[in-house]
DNA sequence: TTGTGTGAAACGATTCACAGCT
DNA sequence: AGCTGTGAATCGTTTCACACAA
């Protein structure tokens, strides 16, 4: 801390909110679709409705770009659109490689909306020496090998990770080597990398257990508004013993038997499914 | 809406803050992996590591599902993995169904790591009748006529759609009268759904955005730092000279020059590349 | 002595509510 | 009369820092 600035020096300096950030897209997509209906003008409330939020935090988000909107209007929908592409940085193209084109890999290759804006895939890479050659949405496949020479020669900046777990990291290494600056990872690890470097992740695992704890909560509370008086229905989450998992059991589970001393290692171990659990997916990561 | 409880009635009731749900399957994937090396403990410091987080947050995330640890040893690997899944809802399992089996939802149904936690594909539904009785990843597709059917007699409450943009809003509706309580959804649309029910999205498209957002910043630092006092170092093609835009612009004066009449019209038509822009992807979303 | 568990402080994001422009 | 733009209030999350248990 003492030590002047740390990692990620000034980066967030000039700055719009990044929770504003990740939500342009999502104005951007809506102001295209009423574009394209030629609609002139929309007020923050029915822009706000299209992208699934509420209007003040629309209007708060559009303040950070500055004041694009006309009062007692709305907005300029093409204004706008030309502005948040602007800001986002897509009116310049950016070429992307795609790193590992198994079942994912080649989803992604023939993504459409890819190269609808201003991304554009410059190729193609995988380590398999017999995918090398093949073509994936109409584009050969290129081997690993070249990875460095491709990634120059082209000035890609943006790469993305569709390979197995167990290889991420060390493509994300070569790929940082070679100058890219910014990877999206669909492979299910973390992955370290140097300051400067953007990581963003998509990870349907996790998206599904964030689902399933949701889930799960709802069928609790159902049986706790149905089953009376419970003991533990909704009870203090004190840290007491038992208490502090009342809607886990939802169907007939015994609670009783679901929290034990910190050395029911026995238990533990049951749980965990023997099956083949492996870390690294088969081929598909995400 | 304002019935009674609103919407999202208690849901947050007795709880586990959000952000740190989102943390669990990462803390989860973390210690799988130290319990496949059968390391017995680890201290916060280096499970954070691990995940990618700093142990203060890691800490005070366990903190809310209880006391779990021992002060001056650390955490016990399989106990914490088994209380996680436990908490996650991991412990049962969840039939899951895919909608849309095109480039993405075929790479999903083959994805390993799916049914290696407590899912279970049950099974993929597509709307085109050629699809209908072919196999992807070892499972007949079913034809969308069948859904509701499918839905009720597997029990499934989380559904995943990966249909064309077109068609989600429509397969949303239908899974919820069916009963589906949980959605991930990789179609790029705002999914509108009845209260009591948890959306999830997945969207390639704005994670590259957000990703050419920063790519951009990180250029236009570069050149300024490089280029001493440029006016628009960024690139910016638009007279958009908002290079200082003060975070808040708080003290009133406007910097005006900054921003031309919301009437630029022609800027912003020629901005758009003209070229099939569509909404709707091909056939894979994300 | 070590490393957890947690109040309290700091920070960031969202929502409120209204002044001010059109 | 209407709708944006934004200070101020609120809420949630992260970080700090240290008492306390092993």
């Amino acid at each position: 801390m003492a030590t002047g600035r740390t990692h990620r020096p000034a980066t967030r300096s000039r700055g719009i909110p990044e929770a504003t950030v990740a939500r342009l897209p999502l104005y951007l997509r809506a102001l295209t679709a009423l574009s394209e209906r030629s609609v002139p003008t929309v007020s923050s409330e029915e822009l706000a409705a299209a992208a699934g939020v509420n209007s003040a935090k629309l209007r708060k988000d559009f303040s950070y770009l500055g004041s694009y909107g006309t009062r007692g209007v709305g907005y300029d929908v093409e204004y706008l659109v030309y502005q948040i592409s602007r800001e986002l940085g897509l009116t310049q193209d950016w070429p992307v490689v795609i790193v590992g084109i198994g079942n994912l890999g080649a989803a992604l290759a023939n993504y459409g909306g890819f190269s609808a804006r201003g991304f554009r895939v410059a190729a193609l890479i995988d380590a398999d020496p017999a995918m090398a050659g093949k073509p994936v949405a109409g584009m050969p496949v290129q081997h690993t090998d070249d990875l460095e020479k491709i990634i120059s020669e082209n000035g890609v900046s943006i790469g993305v990770i569709a390979t197995p777990a167990g290889a991420a990291q060390q493509v994300s290494e070569r790929l940082i080597a070679a100058g890219v600056t910014s990877i999206l990872n669909f492979a299910p690890t973390v992955l370290s990398v140097p300051d400067g470097v953007d990581v963003r992740k998509v990870d349907l695992s996790i998206e599904l257990q964030i689902l399933a704890f949701h889930e799960q909560r709802k069928a609790g509370e159902e049986a706790a508004a149905a089953g009376s008086a419970d003991a533990d229905a909704d009870g203090a989450p004190d840290a007491g013993a038992g208490a502090s998992d009342g809607a886990g059991a939802g169907t007939g589970a015994a609670p009783a038997a679901a929290l034990m001393p910190p050395a029911g290692r026995a238990a533990a171990a049951a749980a965990r499914k023997g099956g083949p659990d492996g870390d690294v997916p088969a081929v598909m990561p995400a």
